[in-house]
DNA sequence: TTTTTAAATTAAAATAATTCTAAACCCCTT
DNA sequence: AAGGGGTTTAGAATTATTTTAATTTAAAAA
């Protein structure tokens, strides 16, 4: 009956224009699977070999690079060689703990943002990210 | 009369805690000078060549997060492996043009962010970062 | 099912940006 | 003028990431 048997990683990968081969449906696996996620490239190789999965790193950079072209996740980069990988992706900003080099999510919902003047002539708006680095409380 | 002959750089890096060495003046000099900048130690090691002055790549890092700490001026992060420093030390923002590189500041004065939810327990908001990305204009 | 083809993966080398090291140097005080 | 500690430097080292060229694999064709 059914031609392909194909979990819903499959399709969502295929969906995307991506085959679904090994290392990406475990990636895909390890990323979407549970709550959203912010990782890093090393992080990310780092857990797939706990969880048994062989891959390389270099495949580890491809995969999330090509996730995130495929709008499955995003890219953010809070301070000169940390770049962390999202996936959640609703509108949405972060904090960002400089100490701990925690991300926490920022809801666009209830965030607003006015009297921004129009952008530089020629060009067009395309995305808005907000950080908000924040650092342990000074206790006293 | 006067003990020592100092411009007014000179001054301003004693003001400051650091020595006011040859190099510290000259790049003082080439980034205060005019009006705000927005330059990588890469660019700013060339412009210094090309001005004559002999100074170390090293170095020009060295300077420009002394600098940083010194608060003569700030780190701006854009995108994986392009750190800016911005000699602008008013509260403000960036468009960045993705295609070109350029950063164009965004007064914070008239700027309103409204809606902010308190940061993570155990944690104070130390500084807020604005970046409005940019493209060129769709044209047709 | 086997063959073919093109895409994907890999280890390893290459690159880019930045930092470190240890020696030489220079600013400032005495 | 001399000494001392901060500063500069070239070059090596490091870190994060990308590229390369060969091998493997998924999917289409036969």
């Amino acid at each position: 009956m059914t031609t392909t048997r194909d979990g819903a990683y499959a399709a969502r990968l295929r969906a995307a224009g991506l085959r679904p081969t090994r290392q990406r449906l475990a990636l895909a696996k390890l990323l979407l699977a549970g709550p959203n996620r912010h990782v890093t490239a090393e992080q990310l190789h780092r857990e797939a070999e706990l969880n048994g999965l062989r891959v390389s790193l270099a495949t580890v950079y491809n995969t999330l690079h090509q996730f995130t072209e495929s709008q499955l996740m995003r890219e953010v980069v809070v301070e000169p060689g940390r770049v962390y990988f999202d996936t959640n992706m609703t509108p949405h900003h972060h904090f960002y703990n400089v100490a701990t080099g925690a991300l926490t999510d920022i809801d666009a919902d209830n965030l607003e943002i006015r009297g921004l003047p129009a952008p530089p002539a020629g060009t067009a708006v395309a995305s808005v990210d907000v950080i908000v680095r924040v650092s342990d409380e000074k206790r006293n």
